[in-house]
DNA sequence: TATGAATGAGCGTTCATTCAT
DNA sequence: AATGAATGAACGCTCATTCAT
């Protein structure tokens, strides 16, 4: 009988999803307060357990869409017409632009986060993030197979390790990149692997590498 | 008429901070207690702060304490009468080696709760790291430019972006390790990473990596 | 205009005092909420205070209820066309029947929280519950006055203190009972009673209690 | 080390067991903080943690204490010379003397909490109380055994029933001190329970109850 | 009139820190 | 120098009560 509808309840979700994103990502999950967080969505400090019975239920919320975001984030690169490589290519830019926006770092921040939650919760979180590794992991292989297939990558190299390599460099250049701010330059270093994984076929001719 | 020698105050100190690195690693850095610190350390809920005046200064020196083991991994591996290529592989390898071990874990989580605190302390801490991270990058960028010079490695290639990346490559696969656990082939993705590196119009036809 | 009678308003009202009646039984009058009283009696969280006016006034609503209960346990003894000793002990059959019940243990709980309600309201409800004992005791010493006029009972007993010394007999046994559960034999204890209280010089060959 | 010894310790257990009695007969068990009852006995808010690991382990042992309270009670009327009735009487007088005294009031209170805690708390609590009271009932039904083989009490009665009866008149006489205070003459309750008591073979004869 | 989302004071509990011993 | 009992601010969470709908 109430006015308030499904989507506003859903709306205010998401709210504190945000507010506790961005709080846990400023002060730390631990150190930012249920109190604090219900303020940055707006709301007082007990209307909050309506939405999320305990803090620890919105850390693993906030895990969760935050595999979501990520798990998106390769979605949008499939969505390519070009060749296996340069849908790669096309791909990794997109996520190496990211680097440089504003909420880079406060992404960065929270996948630490992240991480170091499903370190400590080994259930369900854990299991979901393995999940969705091993799937980005299956995406970009797919790409590399297509890849090799076509002739533009190295047959001889193993798919899925360098797929994971890739993803590693991803990953790892997102950590280089929030603690040298400015002492990196991202740019070189997406060239310099890109020109790395590209080599093989394009250039000049035989490494014969095992 | 003190007992008590500047050694003693410095086993005690060196026993805290091992501690307080344990209970980081196992519990978090806000989970932790300093009294749980305390006696992980042999000592009372009191007496640790004889050594250190706070927690966050206790964080801060085992933050700063991590800074140099880190730049230690990388000081051991320029011990090298080997071409600078092979000396660079030894050096990965090393570090891939460590990524099997034991503490891998453990080493990794400090490092993000590492990453994590200076995040949250710009001032000193966070500067010392950022030092550290262009050190490492220095030692390998040389040893780049002396394969470069020794036509081991593609002269095109950008020497510091490619000292970033081989740094974010080692950093990256760290932590999908930590989450992937036994779902990654590290040793695949080192080989697959040498491969790459090792390209160029020179590459050697040995590609057998240790 | 108005569809609701009053009808309708005093069986809500009766609903809810039955809920909190459970809930303050099954859980204790602090432990249990509004909100569980309201869902037990059918009713949304706010709509009670449309009843009554706050927790405490509706505590204290149950305890007048529960006055009323005791009161009329008495009352129907009083209908009587026996000898005034042979409605005593059919009142006390009566009373220590309803021992044995199902609702015997609640009822005492329910008792046992009044009680300290009365301890801790010392303005009406305290006098509510000494009025309410002093008219049991009236009654039982009515009784006993008849009994004794009648020979029944030994005239040298102070009546108001015997009426006081069985209702006091009542209350204890059901207390025992409900912490000793099966360990208790009230019906023993209930031939016991019987058989002191009808001692005396004119004790009827009848010792046979129903 | 330390100069607190265990006595100072076991001195501030008590102190806050006797601070917590005090509060949970003053304001109820539930409505009591744990910030009263440390202020109470001259603690701040968090030590009283290290006595007692929760509020929960505290209402423990304030009713594990009553009961050795209670039990006390009855050990101290079995120091008797005189016989078996007369030592009976002296035991119920103590019991009878102690509900006019200053404290008759809060440990009735303290009972009745305690008796209710019992109830919610079916594990050891109601376990201990129900041993507690079974021994009770065993001294009382010692010196009743006694006093029919002495033949001052009548031997057709059940010991175990008669001295259950005479603990459920005690407890219940409280209840009824409790809430009509001086309206009721305790004193005479006792002169016709100890009458009706000892009536059979001290009077004039053959009551022929079945 | 009834709903149930929202409020916010207050609870049990923890823990960094202090200090008498 | 070391101990560990004590402090007290602050946290996560609950729930009596209010009020827009």
């Amino acid at each position: 009988m109430t006015k308030v509808t499904q989507a506003h309840i859903d709306a205010r979700t998401k709210d504190i999803l945000e507010a506790a994103k961005r709080m846990f990502v400023r002060k730390g999950v631990e150190v930012a307060t249920m109190q604090e967080i219900a303020s940055e969505a707006g709301l007082s400090a007990g209307a909050i357990y309506r939405y999320f019975p305990s803090k620890a239920h919105l850390l693993r919320a906030v895990c969760g869409d935050w595999i979501e975001h990520d798990r998106a984030l390769f979605g949008q690169s499939s969505v390519s017409t070009h060749s296996p490589l340069e849908a790669l290519l096309h791909a990794g830019r997109i996520v190496w632009d990211q680097m440089k926006s504003e909420e880079a770092r406060e992404d960065t921040i929270l996948t630490l986060e992240t991480i170091l939650a499903a370190v400590r919760d080994p259930q369900e979180l854990a299991a979901d993030r393995r999940a969705s590794w091993n799937a980005a992991i299956d995406i970009i292989e797919g790409f590399l197979r297509q890849g090799q297939a076509a002739g533009e990558i190295d047959a001889q190299l193993d798919a899925r390790a360098f797929a994971t390599l890739l993803l590693a460099c991803g990953l790892g250049t997102r950590l280089l990149a929030l603690e040298l701010k400015e002492d990196i330059d991202t740019d070189a270093v997406f060239d310099v692997l890109s020109t790395l994984a590209a080599f093989g076929p394009t250039a000049p001719s035989t490494g014969q590498q095992d």
